[in-house]
DNA sequence: ATTTCCTCGC
DNA sequence: TTGCGAGGAAATT
């Protein structure tokens, strides 16, 4: 009486990626120790006189326990109010920089915030980053192997831990080459590349919305914020501002994970009848996509489960029936992606003997021999011919986007390649 | 030993 | 009612 499902071409391809996993997981990564513990010492130097800074401003204390920090600041002169969100006081970095910019010139709780925000920053990158993967790389000849779990997550996503390599700090824009990137260097010999799926949630949730506009976007090379916040502000794209874009981001975004109202006001920064006003225009823009939430719902009620493109079904208590569309949207890139890791892993290996290194939800790093006689153009093009090759994804017309990197030193320094 | 807070990624 | 993860330090049990 119950309907099964079958679920035995997703355990075949489960086993395939448990192989190549096992593959990666024995390569591992090479970590630069002697940069690393250069860089420890001089962000360590940082640490300490941000402390310091602190230290004589507020007292002595310590910046990593959340309950002192908190005292601190009121003691500056900072107001319950201004630390409050969701009803309980925080001091989470997204608060105190709001804060900050609501903040007289010359106050004296500025700087201390701002040595705090530092001295977090430097102590995430030395305390989870630069000394635990350099223990681990002392105690393994300098390479880093970490242990990718691909079935214990809702949505089908592959974990990484011990270490996980997957949240690995990106560079930012004051900063030229993040350290800890900059530290994962290239094997000798070899050229590091990084394929990954461009903008592949936000097509795949326009496939689902059945959104042409979006979907004609996406296949003509447009960055979909920047489409979405052409359509809500009724601009041409190129008067679409920086701010406009990020908007509709936080909007594309939140919709994706089925975030509330409140939440994406204070994402935005904005109220609630401001962000409910630009909703409005959203959804009006978009009928398509207030109707796709609409059905998500209705699947769920009627089975108790949505249901995805590989025939993977997703059981969501019907009280958190805002998670469905996620669970489909990020469910369905995670399928395609162990697909495309499956068929690119073939390929490259059979003909190549190149290496998969990591792969990062959507994107495949490889590790390719200097001495391939194959034009670097043709390598890529079977590549990315490999990760675009998806049957769920081409039997329903859909091209995904592949944008490609490469670096002949380390992390830090990949750049965009034009093919 | 477990939970809370904070922060990193996609 | 902000999706899916991991990890570190402090606080709590």
């Amino acid at each position: 009486m119950v309907n099964k499902p079958d679920y035995s071409a997703l355990y075949a391809r489960e086993k395939k990626v448990l192989h190549i996993i096992n593959r990666i997981e024995s390569r591992g990564l090479r970590w630069d120790i002697l940069k690393a513990q250069q860089l420890t010492r001089l962000l360590n130097t940082k640490i300490k006189s941000c402390h310091k800074k602190m230290s004589a401003l507020a007292g002595e204390h310590n910046p990593n326990s959340p309950k002192q920090v908190l005292a601190i600041l009121i003691n500056l002169g900072l107001s319950r109010k201004q630390l409050t969100e969701k009803g309980s006081l925080t001091t989470g970095s997204a608060i105190l920089r709001r804060a900050v910019s609501e903040l007289p010139e010359k106050h004296r709780a500025k700087s201390c915030i701002e040595s705090l925000l530092e001295y977090r920053s430097y102590s995430k990158t030395v305390g989870t980053y630069l000394i635990p993967l350099t223990k681990q790389a002392l105690s393994r000849d300098g390479i880093i192997r970490c242990e990718i779990n691909p079935v214990d997550t809702i949505t089908g996503r592959m974990a990484s831990r011990q270490p996980n390599l997957q949240n690995i700090p990106k560079s930012t824009k004051n900063e030229r080459a993040n350290p800890v990137r900059s530290c994962f260097i290239c094997r000798e010999g070899y050229i590091n590349y990084y394929f990954d799926y461009s903008q592949m949630e936000m097509a795949i949730f326009g496939m689902y919305a059945d959104e042409p506009r979006i979907l004609s976007a996406y296949q003509n090379g447009e960055d979909l914020h920047t489409y979405t916040a052409s359509q809500v502000y009724r601009l041409p794209e190129k008067k679409v501002s920086d701010g406009m874009r990020s908007n509709c981001k936080a909007v594309n975004f939140g919709i994706i994970y089925g975030e509330g109202q409140r939440a994406l006001a204070t994402n935005l920064g904005w109220n609630l009848i401001q962000t409910r006003s630009f909703l409005d225009d959203y959804y009006h823009t978009f009928p398509s996509i207030g109707r796709f939430q609409w059905q998500c719902k209705e699947e769920l009620n009627e089975k108790g489960y949505v249901e995805d493109w590989f025939g993977k079904r997703y059981h969501v208590p019907v009280g958190q029936a805002y998670k469905a569309v996620n669970c489909l949207v990020q469910g369905t890139c995670a399928s395609i992606f162990k697909q495309a890791l499956i068929k690119v892993d073939s390929a490259h290996h059979l003909m190549y003997s190149d290496c998969i290194l990591l792969p990062v939800h959507d994107e495949i790093q490889i590790e390719h021999s200097h001495n391939c006689t194959i034009p670097e153009e043709q390598w890529c093009a079977a590549i990315i011919d490999k990760m675009v090759q998806v049957d769920e994804v081409t039997s329903r017309g859909l091209t995904l986007r592949v944008d490609v990197a490469k670096s002949t030193t380390n992390w830090a320094e990949k750049e965009k390649i034009e093919l």
